[in-house]
DNA sequence: TATAAAGTCTCCCGTAAGTGGAAGGTCAAG
DNA sequence: CTTGACCTTCCACTTACGGGAGACTTTATA
């Protein structure tokens, strides 16, 4: 199948598609004579394989490292939780990251007025010096 | 005071505080005869206002908008505000995507061996196409 | 005073993961 | 035979800088 079937049968774009062909992800066959990429079912799943981690934040190295783990039907299956484990912990990282921005942001915003006065403790907040 | 200077007082690289100047967002005076970006002392708080708004996630487009209002003493805190407020929700809503694919990277990882057998639920996970 | 060192300048390339568009080749239908 | 859909490569753009080259200015040292 050509690139646009691909693409549909795996949920991504065309230039999505593509784009893991010219970065060696995902690399069908060309056609010699028309020069297009010819898509196998095996293909398109993994299309959907690396569509469905990079949904779960795994970066396009680690869809590659997820993907020879795919391919390879002798992994030890630790390999794959090590790298699950360690994209849990950097979940969890920014999630406290973020925890303590909101905190913060709804500290100074609950004494913000936010009508017509000019007087704002947001901006208070923002140019205080803070001696770190 | 020369670029250097500027960005010790602000805990900045010089890269950065160049980088805004490039940018329009702070500029300051050139020096005719040596081509020196001279930063005052104004120029040095605009410099950590801006340097602590991007610690809490606000973008560049977003510290140009706070950076005028907090040089503007008539702006009403409700434009303070309300960026702050959408600030807020953004943060929230980032953190819970982030909490259903830790709660979902935590529940493939639990039925996971990890020893050197080659059967991985996560993987069996990721490959499982979804009919959404 | 001569020179070396530090600081600054502009310009270009790279990042992650694509998106958008231009210019041109290919294919099936009417 | 031509239109239109599809495909190709290539280039530019995004965010918010960091790295480095090569040239210039200023400062410190011998």
């Amino acid at each position: 199948m050509n690139i646009g079937t691909a693409a549909k049968k795996s949920g991504l774009s065309v230039k999505t598609v593509r784009f893991y062909s010219n970065i060696g992800l995902i690399s069908p066959d060309k056609s010699s004579d028309s020069n297009y990429r010819i898509y196998s079912i095996q293909d398109v799943e993994k299309l959907l394989f690396v569509g469905k981690a990079r949904k779960f934040d795994f970066s396009i190295e680690e869809c590659r490292e997820l993907l020879s783990l795919y391919e390879n039907k002798d992994r030890p299956s630790s390999e794959v939780k090590k790298i699950t484990l360690k994209k849990i912990k950097e979940i969890e990282q920014r999630m406290a990251e973020l925890d303590s921005l909101r905190t913060e942001l709804k500290r100074v915003s609950k004494n913000c007025s936010g009508d017509q006065r000019p007087d704002c403790p947001i901006i208070g907040f923002l140019a205080e010096k803070n001696r770190s």
